[in-house]
DNA sequence: AACTAAAGGATAATAATTATTTATTAACAA
DNA sequence: TTGTTAATAAATAATTATTATCCTTTAGTT
């Protein structure tokens, strides 16, 4: 069990009962959007306001401690940040899932051939999942 | 000049000025966003409506003519639909361009790894483009 | 324990998007 | 070229999404 408290301190942000809820839900499943992190959080604390739900996110994603994914044709999603990976989204289940890529060769041709200086690389892949194929 | 009744109606869609002032617009700059794509039209159209803007968009997005274009930390953009190709956003003055890659190699390699059906690839590489690394 | 800046709750305000209703018009045919 | 009709535009209204405000509570620190 991670100490969610302590990544909290450590991002500059104070670890409120309903943050460290926010934090659980999210590394729980990986990958959560706002609704469902909503219902996440007030099944905890019936009380908590949407806008609670979004104000930290915003803070937490101006820390750099979460990051939002955006995909295709659903809502975006939320998840902590770590090393740099890329994104699996299945268009059945709507499962979204990480998947390590080397993109350093594709970054240099692009640098090169654009004159073009990366900093962030957001790619997103979608289709069916090994799951979904089997049915 | 393109025709552009022509191209709405190999898309099933009634060739209407309102129709033939947006697509215009998203041709000549490529990529645009709502707003930006808003007051184009309204340019030409000082009485249409923002929901207008936003049915005619849907509707050219479900029959297939345009693609909207998620970006990292700004609204989408949008685009008529062409030969598949990647996107750099330059974060300093805002421009989106097309980018050609060979993604098969790295297709082929995720659909191995993860066993998964890719139908679909977006990639969004972010940075500082041509003009703004001369500044 | 007390202080204070930050956070939560409640709600209002704003922004973004979609739906509804009626009048207009593009596409097609005679 | 004109009439017919289904699709579209305009003008809202309604929803949904997100942010701001104001006041109370609390986490972190002394």
């Amino acid at each position: 069990m991670k100490n969610y408290t302590t990544i909290l301190r450590e991002y500059n942000l104070k670890a409120t009962p309903q943050r460290l809820v926010i934090i659980e839900s999210i590394d729980k499943y990986g990958h959560i959007n706002i609704d469902r992190l909503y219902e996440e959080v007030k099944a905890k604390f019936s009380s908590i306001s949407l806008a609670t739900i979004y104000k930290n996110i915003n803070s937490m994603i101006n820390n750099m401690l979460l990051l939002e994914v955006k995909i295709p044709n659903q809502k975006s999603v939320f998840e902590i940040v770590k090393e740099q990976h890329s994104h699996l989204v299945c268009n059945e289940c709507g499962e979204v899932m990480d998947v390590k890529l080397d993109t350093s060769k594709m970054i240099d041709t692009i640098s090169h051939d654009y004159k073009f200086q990366i900093d962030q690389s957001d790619l997103v892949f979608s289709g069916k999942c090994t799951n979904c194929l089997k049915k």
